[in-house]
DNA sequence: TTCCACATGTCGCCAGTCTACATGTAGGCT
DNA sequence: AGCCTACATGTAGACTGGCGACATGTGGAA
């Protein structure tokens, strides 16, 4: 799977496996490729630059840490974050029922 | 609403919208607003070459009409356009089941 | 010493959406 | 007559952001 359509839900997709732990992007493409059952393999040169993004606009904060000789970023939600999240998870409902709406095979209409 | 999100989902919807009946690009429009419930905007200038791009990969073929002094290009679902939609509802299934595993708050694992 | 998993990052391509503009008809209102 | 709105189609160019490919480096196993 995992077209270009992801485009506009990355957001999204990061704040909501940030929410409850700190984690680098390294574990993110992972936890984002576990939580959907392996169906979304997102590339690095989407996955960092996206978290810098998110960084820059204060959705995020990171820190770096050595862990076994390896250098690690690892990004924290702020507040601002949390928010953002709540948000995209609104959105994300009414995208879906909108789309889903005019998706939604319906029966020929019959006198 | 009504961000650039759309973005890899417009096949879908178009087709989906002409799968009963043959409709012209103004109609289209509307038939997505009202479908959606007011919450697809699709503007002109999205929805017409978007049209001609699926009729290009013969999904679509277009026939010209003229209606009370109105020129209108009536388009149509192929086979292959047919083929195509069913393809893009299974996409879509797979691509929300997706998103919406990571999207969806999980409860703080609590031990 | 070779290879792979781990780990981060950038650059440039490109597809597709949107804004704005251009064009024209029909019909209602004043 | 003149104006405005709904109907109807289309294009050019900007912009955006995800992606492929590349660059770099460590630790550990074979």
């Amino acid at each position: 799977m995992n077209t270009d359509a992801l485009r506009g839900h990355m957001d999204a997709l990061l704040l909501s496996v940030l929410e409850h732990e700190p984690l680098h992007g390294y574990a993110i493409i992972e936890a984002l490729q576990q939580r959907s059952g392996g169906a979304l393999s997102v590339p690095t040169g989407t996955v960092y630059p996206a978290l810098r993004r998110l960084e820059r606009v204060g959705h995020l904060t990171s820190a770096w840490a050595t862990v076994g000789g390896r250098k690690r970023r690892t990004y924290r939600l702020t507040a601002s974050g949390r928010a953002a999240l709540a948000g995209e998870r609104s959105a994300w409902q009414e995208f879906t029922s909108a789309i889903g709406a005019v998706l939604s095979p319906r029966p020929q209409h019959d006198a």
